[in-house]
This record gives structure tokens, C-alpha cells and sequence, in this order.
DNA sequence: ATAATATATATCGACTTGATATATATTGAA
DNA sequence: TTCAATATATATCAAGTCGATATATATTAT
């Protein structure tokens, strides 16, 4: 989704500056499944502004930098409805972790300790920060997403709790034969281009 | 993780072609977790090429265009290892699918039912083909990336379905008082900027 | 026959990120 | 108390990335 209809999302729920917009996908309701940098939210807010989908109030503030608070005209409404009923495109998701797990019997085995166990307090954090928040509370669709969110980082944290330390053993005793330490994920696809 | 290492993990399993790397990210092992493009992926090899951390084949095929296969090189496989070590950056996941679900309420009920079942069917066709695989055939690391994987898109899809028809039973009964679609959802946070 | 898909490399405009600059207030630690 | 870090607030820019497109041919399906 274009950072323009991201920012009409935001200001559906209430007026807000690109400062307060960026909070949104750092900490706020959009943080699980979606981002945008002020580099590109402020271009994206002046070229919403000029094509009338928002509307912006300077508050000239007392003290600290002067405010623009952007506020979602009726067009801006329109034009988000609009674009919620497009084919959605697939999901991203990319993750280090899962690329660096992936190699882990080239690294140090303590290295890949700490990768899962700081895993598994994000895992940890996360559903913490989630279970804050009554659901209950929430509207119908923003609770299934809170819902579908919550289960995958719970049923995460259950699946790496169960497996880690079975993986760990496997992977100390690959590392007692200190000849295969390399050779381990050669073998698999060696063959694979054979013309 | 820049897409020059990408390339890299993608040649420590073997050589290969741009083409084929592209595919490792669309079909291939990394295909949930990272991507690349052609875009990206051909100045990467050159790159790589004239750094030394790979080495380029020109294959003068029979009657397909030339295809260039890349080698690893010993120093390109300890610059791998070296970018494996590095702290890991937050994962990203971006989804149009959350983005729309969490403005259930603005949307045509049939357009929200469409979408949950084409969500259902990514999770069984994901599943189905993650289970082609027997996991026991895997390397250590690369075994836990897939069971984590796999139970991600287990229990998404049995949550969707044990919440699915009770979601929607709800939808209808908010659709049933044709003057509250459009406000649902701004009562929650309309108070916020009582300044 | 002919449309669609697959193999194969390469380029390019448009967009996005992450860092940086600027300026001030508040909070917490030494 | 002083000093560092964090928070509020906007804006810009180099570097990197995507998605589309161009080019050319073989195979598969309709």
C-alpha cells in the first residue's frame, strides 16, 4: 500500500502531524503490518494537501517548532475507501533472523543462542504489549487483527520455547566433528546443476 | 540484509545464474523471508564480480540467450559468514491483507468474506506446500526456520477459520444500522486531540 | 495456430529508506 | 548541578530498491 493511502488511514482516526503519523507505525495501531519514513510521509502529505484529499492547519505553537496538523477531507475519505476495495498485494515479510537461523551451523553456537533467546524476549515483549489492550474495546475488524497478530507471535514463542533446546543439542554435537562444520549445508543442493 | 549478501547465501548452495538466484526469492528456499529483484540482483553480481567475492562464468548456450554463471570465491564465503555475525535488523513485514481487515467495517460485507477466504486458501496452499518436504532431510538451521514457518501458517489458518463466521455474523449485525457504518470506527479515537 | 509461460539479461523512472540537519524541551543519571 | 539522552517537530538527500519494460527464443497449453 503507497505511503499517501497509509497516511489517509492514519488521519481517518483523528487529525494528526506527520510527526504523530510516523508514531502510528513506530509504536501505534499500524506498527505490526505497516511502515513509512518521514522521508516519505512529509512529500506524501504535501501532495495530499494539493490534491484537496487533506486539508492543513499551521498551529504556530508556543515554544517548540511550529505544527501542521493534517485533518482527512470528505475526497481524502472517499479516496480511501476507494483504495481499500483494490485486489490486495501479497504480503513482505523479510526477516534477518530467519536468514541468519537459516546458516546456523556456519556460526558459533553461543552466537546462535543469543539470536533465539533474544527471539524469544521479543516474542515475549511483544505479546506483553499486545495483552495490555482489552479487545473487547476494540472495532470488529481491528480486533481479528489483533487476534490473528497475537496468535502468531504466541504460538511462536511456544514453538521456539519447545524446540530450542533439541536444536541446540543437535547443533553442539555437529560441532564436536569439526571437519563437517563447512561442509553441512554444501551437501544438500551439490548436484542440482548437473546439465 | 542488503541484497548483495542475499546473493551470496543464495551461491553458497551452489552456483548459479541472476535467473536463478531471482528464483531462490520468488519459489525457492528464501522465498519467505527475503526477496530481491532483477533490478537489484544484477548490479549486486556486478558488484560482487569485480570485488572478487564471486566468480562469473560466460555459459555461450545452444540457443537461449548467454547465461552467466556466478561462483562463490573463498572470500566471498568469509564475507557471508562476517555479514551472518552482525546484529540483526528488525524484521519487516508489511501487509496489505491486515491493512483492509482493520477497516472492516467501511467495506462491503461480500468484499470481506472475499478476502478471508482468500486468505484461507493462501494458508492451505502455503501449508500444503511446505509439507511436500520432508524436514528431516534438512540441515539443523534450516529445519527450524521451516517447522517455525510452518506452524506461523498453521495457526493463522485455524484461527481464521474458528473466527471467521462469528466475525462476520458481527459485521452483519453493524450493517444492519445503516447509520453506524460510518462512524464506527472514529468514535474510538475521537477524543484524543482535546487539546 | 497462437497465446501463455519459461528461460535469460539488462535498464530506468519512481519511490523508499536511513541518515543527517536544525531547533528546543524534558527527563534521568552522574 | 551539569550533562547526556530522549522526545517533539519538520525537512532534505544520497543510496538503494522495486516494478515495469525491452529484447530474444523455446516450450507448453489451448
Amino acid at each position: 500500500m503507497d505511503v499517501r493511502t497509509l497516511c489517509l488511514a492514519v488521519l481517518y482516526q483523528g487529525e494528526a502531524s506527520g510527526y504523530e503519523i510516523k508514531k502510528a507505525f513506530k509504536e501505534g495501531a499500524f506498527s505490526h503490518f505497516q511502515d513509512a519514513s518521514f522521508g516519505s510521509i512529509y512529500p506524501a502529505l504535501g501532495r495530499l494537501s494539493s490534491e484537496g484529499l487533506v486539508e492543513c492547519t499551521q498551529m504556530a505553537q508556543e515554544k517548540r517548532p511550529d505544527k501542521k496538523v493534517y485533518k482527512l477531507t470528505q475526497n481524502g475519505e472517499d479516496t480511501l475507501i476507494t483504495s481499500l476495495l483494490a485486489p490486495p498485494t501479497p504480503d513482505r515479510f523479510t526477516s534477518d533472523f530467519f536468514f541468519i537461523l537459516y546458516f546456523a551451523e556456519l556460526l558459533p553456537l553461543l552466537q546462535v543462542i543469543k539470536l533465539l533467546d533474544q527471539r524469544i524476549s521479543f516474542y515475549q515483549e511483544t505479546i506483553n504489549r499486545m495483552t495490555q489492550c482489552d479487545p473487547a474495546s476494540l472495532p470488529t475488524g481491528r480486533r481479528l487483527c489483533h487476534g490473528l497478530g497475537l496468535t502468531v507471535y504466541q504460538n511462536s514463542l511456544i514453538y521456539l520455547e519447545e524446540n530450542k533446546e533439541r536444536f541446540i543439542a543437535e547443533l553442539r554435537s555437529q560441532h564436536e566433528i569439526p571437519s563437517s562444520i563447512d561442509t553441512n549445508l554444501k551437501q544438500i543442493d551439490t548436484n542440482r546443476h548437473t546439465s
